[in-house]
DNA sequence: ATTACTAGTTGCCGAGTAA
DNA sequence: TTTACTCGGCAACTAGTAA
């Protein structure tokens, strides 16, 4: 989405909340600092993308935001969130760290994949990851993970091999260090195991060995 | 602030809330999804507007929002707050309403001001404000209102006469009606007067007469 | 390696105006 | 009245490159 229009939707919010009255394109435009032509031409781009809903009303027109469009502004609040208030977890699962034999890191060692984390996490991850198996009390709460936000990883091919694509949980190990949970959409292992990342060996930053237990807390 | 610079600022604070690596201009455009010279022209830009605090590391530079970028952030978390969790009120006070001698009416009615209230508040306002007498228990919770934000409005002149600036803030009438308190800096009334404007008569809106109790709270 | 200047291009903005 | 199209101008972007 265009930052601009990003700004226009954050705004027309504010605007929009009281549906008392109902707009009109130079109405809003005074209340943006923009132009009537430009509002007009924000209106439409965000109609075509989803994110707003208009109707002719008698006088000007009624703008709604869709739940597309909340969307939106929900991931901006939450951003906001963790960044002013502190990353707060939500849900903690609790398991066992175990050795794997390696896939992990042949896996978020491809070049495609490296890219995509280092792009939308913000960081090269340590080049593998630790394995962790849920206890049974908390693998019922795996479902929980539906409800809460993550980041979009994308497949590819590779020649005749296709790498899945997959979603990143952002969360706190022990209360103490970033990472985030790599859930591969088809997964080599069962849905009672968890495959974290991190810019750092986790092994190493918390002194972990296998069959030691972790907490690890999501983070809205 | 020019909107960009807005998003800008937005989005290194996801990024830079994660301090362990220093950051390059190459690696936040790519997140971004900049060009390198882009971001290199943005972080000069909200430096010299006292937004972040840039220092030079041995690769890279660490960046650090200050506390007047982190005031932008947490205007736009307020404003995103109050329009996807609703309305809350944060302080209430409590007072009587009584007539005054249209002052308020002929304050409001003036254009530079209405002309403003459209812009700013979103609504043109019912012509008059309504007269709040506090009550001596809510009296000295007033200067609890120097936390809490405002819109400002500008004074103007007109011939002769100086028409001063003033702050809005945004309350709810009897947790029902959306108003704004008018607070002018130097007001004709005392500390113990607030002035109520509304996009609608309160007075009937709320069937008030002289000697009701109202309760006056402010949204965050 | 890194940041940032210069030059040229892209594309957003807004005046005029049609519908 | 209202919204939205056309088009000229300029602001912001990126490529190339210096420092």
């Amino acid at each position: 989405m265009k930052p601009w229009l990003l700004i226009t939707l954050y705004r027309l919010a504010e605007v929009t909340s009281r549906p008392s009255e109902p707009h009109t394109t130079v109405n809003i435009a005074s209340r943006l600092g923009f132009s009537q032509q430009t509002v007009s031409r924000h209106l439409i781009e965000l109609e075509n993308q989803g994110m707003i809903k208009r109707e002719k009303a008698t006088r000007g027109e009624t703008v709604r935001i869709t739940e597309k469009g909340m969307n939106e502004l929900n991931k901006m609040y939450h951003t906001l969130h963790r960044v002013i208030e502190g990353p707060k977890t939500e849900l903690t699962l609790e398991g066992e760290v175990f050795s794997g034999l390696g896939e992990g890191a042949y896996y978020v060692s491809q070049p495609i994949y490296m890219r995509q984390f280092q792009e939308k996490l913000g960081f090269t991850p340590f080049p593998g990851t630790l394995n962790v198996r849920l206890s049974k009390k908390h693998l019922k709460d795996r479902s929980l993970l539906e409800s809460i936000g993550y980041i979009e990883i994308e497949g590819f091919k590779n020649g005749a091999r296709s790498f899945g694509a997959g979603r990143c949980y952002r969360v706190l190990i022990n209360e103490e260090v970033e990472a985030f949970v790599v859930a591969a959409l088809r997964s080599h292992y069962g849905e009672d195991v968890l495959e974290i990342l991190a810019p750092v060996n986790l092994r190493e930053r918390l002194n972990l060995r296998d069959g030691d237990t972790v907490r690890i807390g999501f983070v809205r």
